[in-house]
Parts: C-alpha cells; structure tokens; sequence
DNA sequence: TTGTATGCGTTATCAG
DNA sequence: CTGATAACGCATACAA
C-alpha cells in the first residue's frame, strides 16, 4: 500500500487523506471523530495517511457541519485584578482537559462594551457561557435566552440569575464584617470603596445595614470614588475619611484588600497605629493581607475554586446532565487577624 | 418600509436578514464587511433589519468561505502573575477593537504543556501567535516554523528569535541591579529567586556577573527554589539566605516583587531595618512596591505596554506590512526607592 | 462497516 | 452599486 507524499502547498482535506488511503472522506472523518465505527484495518490505514501527510483538519469546517463550535464563551470585568485571574485559572485548569476552548473577553467594568463583546462572543456559536455578575444591559440578556446557550453567571448570587448562577452574597458578607467589627468594640466605623461595581454596592449596603441596625450608620463615614480601585486609591480614600470625620473614626471597613493596603501604607506613613488607633479590614484576602504587618482582617473567599465548580457546571449541563444544582453558594470566611485585633 | 418581526425560533442567517430588507444575502454581507461599497439608502435599510432581527453573523461559515480566522493565539506560563495578566491586558485591549479573537492557553511553565497547547491552538489555524520566552520544545519551535504563522515571542529579548521578539535584556537588568547595590555602598550582596524560569535565571547570571567583576561573588549567597514564586516563598527564602549567610548578609536582590515584600515583611517581624540593616530590591514594579514602608526600590518594565506593541506588530504584519523592526527592546527602568538608601 | 447525497452559512468571482 | 452562483471542508442522514 503506498501513501503519497505531503504537498506542502495546499491546503490538505479530508479527500486528500481518503485518496491517499483509498477510502472515502467519511472515513476519514469517522477514525477522527468516532474511531469505534471503523474497522481496526482501515483505522489504521487512515491514521498512517493522516500522520505522513500531517493532516490537521479545519475547524471551521467541523463547526458550521456540526453546529458544535467547542467554545466556551467567558466574560470577566478585568484583567487588572487577581480576584478574576484567579476565578480564570480555574476555569481554564478545568476546561483545558475536556477539548473545549476559552473565549475570554474582558469589559472593563461596562456593561456596553460587556453587550458588545459578548455580542461578538454568541457570533462564535459558543456551547456555553460563563459571565460575571448580573448586570448585563437588558439587551445583552435577552441575546443570551435567545442564544439558548447554557450560561452561569458568576462571582455573586443572583435574584434571579439567567441560568445557572455561583457565588457568594456580598450583601451578607458586608454586613458580617460590619458585625465583627461592632464585636470587636469599635463604634464609629467608616467605609470606603472604590470602582463601586454592583458587588462592592451590595458589601456596602449590607456593611450600612448592619451599623443602622445599632444606629451607628452615619453617613459622612463613607468615601467612596468610581475610579479603579488600586493601592493608591486606598491611600487616598483613607485621607479623604480622616478629613470628613475629623479623625474621630475607630474602624474602617474597605471593599477590597488593595484599598486596605493602601489605607494601611498611609496609616503608617501619618504615623497612625493599626489597630490601636484604628482598625483596618480589607476584603478577598489576597496573599498580602497575610504576610504584612499587621497582618490585615480580610474575607476569604474561593476564588480559583469557584472558577473549578463553574466549568465543571458547564461540563455536565453540556454532557446532558441537569440533576445537579443550578445556584451553588461558595460562601465565605471572614479572616480575623491583627488589624482589627481591639 | 416593513421589516418582519424577530422569529425566535431558527437561527438568523444571513438570508433571513436579506429577506427581510428585501435584498440579496450578498449585500447584507457587504453591510456588514465593507459598508462603503454599499449603497447609504440600501446601508441604513439594511442595518436596521440586522437590529430588529439580532442577527449575529456565523464566524464558522465566515472562517470556511474566506479561509480567515481571525484568531490570535496567546501563550503565557501563568494567569497567577500579574506580570502576565498585565502584558495580556495590553493584547486584548489592541485585539479587541481590530475584530480578532484571542485564544489564550496558560502553560503552566511547561515546555512540553506548552507544545501539547501550542499544536490545539495551531488546529484553530491562527493568523499569529504571541508567545513567551523562547524555551519551546524543538518539535514545538519545528511545528511553529512549518506552520507558517506570524509569531512574536515577548517578555524577554531572544538570541534567535523564532519570528518578530519584544521584550527586554533580563541578564543586563540583573547586571544593572546588582551595579546599583554596589553603587549604594553595599558588598555583600545575596540573590533569591523562585521558579526559576530563564528569565530569573539570566536576572540571577547578570547579577553574578557584575559581582564576580568585583570580586564579591559567594556561591552561598544565593537562595533559590523551583516552587512558584510567593510572598511567602519570599519570606522562606529569606530566613535561608540569613543562615547560610549568618546573617552577614547587607543587601538582597530578590527575583521579583512578590520575594521582596516576603523578605520585607519577614524582616520587619524580626525586627531587621530595612535599609538600615539590610537593604532590598524587588523586580517588575508591582503597585505595593512603591507604597510599601518603606518603599522598595524594584525594576520598571513597561508589561502593559508590551502587550500593546506586541499585538501591534501582529496586526501590522497581518495587514501586509513587513517594514516595521521584527526585534523591538522595550527596557527597564530601575526605581531607586527607600529600600535601597544607604 | 462503509459510502452517497446533501446541507451548514458565508464569501469570492464574475455578470449585470 | 447589486446580484447569481459556486465554492469553502466537513458531518448528518440515510442507503447499501
């Protein structure tokens, strides 16, 4: 049996294995995509065409016969931030194993670009979609149930999510902390965030609610900005609450880890003593929080393993499976360390 | 002028969106791809029947009819460092608005991952690849050459660029780090690092060097470790180097950021002043390097803007234009900062 | 087990 | 500027 050799200018097709190897295209199509249903002499005649003339077949073709494109579709707010990152390396640990492959789109924390990009991602005929949050413009929800693509949002429980939904309650999470921080002794407690996307929204708002409960809310305890969070910001943030509480706040809850670095960097530049003079907590316990000193009361929550259960979510729904649940609470664990150590 | 009402049902084709604007599938098709050769009247017709039904176009046909795939594939080691988020950042936000789809694969520092990786993203016939380093597998380098696709390889500058490089000298920054440290009066000097990659690996030959010219090289001043790099990897490697060293140690040049605020970290927990004591240099300028206390003097390398001239060069070269340098230097910049002040 | 006919949705080519 | 027709490479459905 002889096997022509490769003709490195043209495209190679499926034909042009089948001729090689004297069956049809079918076949050849078969020993890729379902090996059981030819027979072991022809299996192995038509691998040996596909391996000398280095077939590699085109993907596109597949997809528009099939209507299986083998993508799955991810939408993240930004690349900037570990707390992402960390959910992507999940998700791309898991999907790495099954043949399917990452669309990643990053919106920049708007929901118009997040229309537009996931508008270009349905164009891929994504087999499903993994977004963040729950705040899609109208349209871009109504592009997804039309879609039909099995879809998770992530990073937040949802009211009513679209499909599936995993997360943790924010709201909660921002009201425990405020607890925690009451039952540590501290009374006047302030907040600040920054960016104030709709998951740092719900922290403060659960964070408020639990300070008027014992109607030690004041609002002139708040220093909030629409920039990006960072370092910087935190250090900023953290001197604009000093000045509009004259100093007198005990306490400070930040929406994230960055601002509690920041705000703890400046403490220490104005000679502020944390936790004596003030405690200080952050918010999704990056490394940092850990190791620096003081070490920084933060919310921990499972980043990398939310990424891992919300592929694996997509992975079942995709091989037929609905048994499981559609909602999975992550939770989250408050981390008490010495910042706020009264 | 009526146009039908969305039928939610069947996929939208492009037919459907002629029909309904009483046109040929063609001219929506010219709508969409190369509005100018297309009528204003039949133009505003046509987009408006596009709106009112969604339609989205199908890539998969698209790529099949015009052999174009409008992928980019991505390779970076990790998406836990956000040395390589920052460069992916800049990838995508070039990518984004030119109509190309980024396929990213994390190899994990891997060789041979990233040669399984590599050949899926080649099976997605990408127009380029944008990978890192230069430490491929040779069947991996041998598939890229024979495939024929555009490459840049980024982050450090190549003896034999497989294609187009960007990037920076990593030994000839460690040579200036360590010349630095010298310059500041200090003699003996210790070096840590992890993961050890071969881009750590020529920071930490530069770095030698510049010693050895001085005579001030000592083989136990060096603490490394193949695990990832972390703050508190930074803080172990830390404690070695002050044992082998016993504790002579007055400088260190740590690998990365991350090290640094280990060792920094470390140093204030037992009570070491920084830079009193010892001094500390970090690498890649992280944002809590310059709002540490104290600040930590570290290496600038412009990542963000790395991933922009990367995806540049793609775009040109993909759009036809072979003049531009396929070698581009991006430099560094070291930040002299509290840490280092003797 | 293997093959034939046909369609997937779009774009290239060439006419008008 | 607009349209008819034929690819693009593969997989589905059915036949043999």
């Amino acid at each position: 049996m002889k096997i022509a050799k490769p003709v490195s200018e043209k495209k190679l097709t499926l034909i042009d294995v089948a001729v090689a190897a004297g069956v049809s295209a079918i076949t050849v199509s078969r020993v890729i995509n379902q090996p059981d249903k030819v027979s072991e002499t022809l299996r192995v005649q038509v691998q040996k065409a596909i391996d000398t003339l280095g077939y590699i077949p085109n993907q596109y073709a597949s997809s528009l016969a099939s209507s299986k494109s083998k993508v799955i579709g991810v939408s993240i707010p930004t690349l900037s931030n570990t707390v992402f990152t960390d959910v992507l390396r999940g998700i791309y640990d898991v999907l790495n194993n099954t043949g399917y492959k990452v669309l990643l789109v990053d919106t920049h924390y708007s929901p118009l670009e997040e229309e537009k990009m996931i508008r270009t991602l349905l164009s891929q005929a994504p087999e499903a979609m993994i977004i963040t949050g729950g705040d899609q413009t109208r349209t871009c929800q109504n592009l997804l149930q039309k879609s039909r693509v099995p879809v998770v949002q992530i990073m937040e429980l949802l009211l009513e999510p679209l499909d599936m939904n995993i997360g943790f309650c924010h709201w909660q999470a921002g009201y425990d902390v405020a607890t925690h921080l009451l039952e540590e002794g501290y009374s006047r407690i302030g907040f600040i965030g920054a960016r104030m996307d709709p998951r740092v929204q719900q922290r403060m708002q659960g964070f408020k609610k639990a300070l008027e409960e014992v109607d030690k809310f004041q609002k002139n305890f708040i220093a909030t900005t629409p920039e990006p969070s960072s370092i910087a910001v935190g250090g900023e943030l953290f001197k604009s609450l000093l000045a509009s509480t004259n100093g007198v706040v005990d306490a400070i809850f930040c929406a994230n880890d960055d601002l509690a670095l920041g705000a703890l960097f400046e403490s220490q530049r104005m000679n502020i003593k944390v936790p004596d003079d003030l405690a200080l907590c952050g918010f999704n316990d990056i490394e940092a929080s850990r190791f620096v000193n003081p070490s920084l009361t933060s919310v921990q929550v499972g980043r990398y393993e939310m990424g891992i259960k919300a592929a694996e979510m997509v992975i079942k729904r995709l091989n037929g499976d609905t048994e499981g649940p559609k909602v999975v609470d992550t939770g989250y664990q408050i981390k008490k360390r010495e910042s706020t150590r009264n």
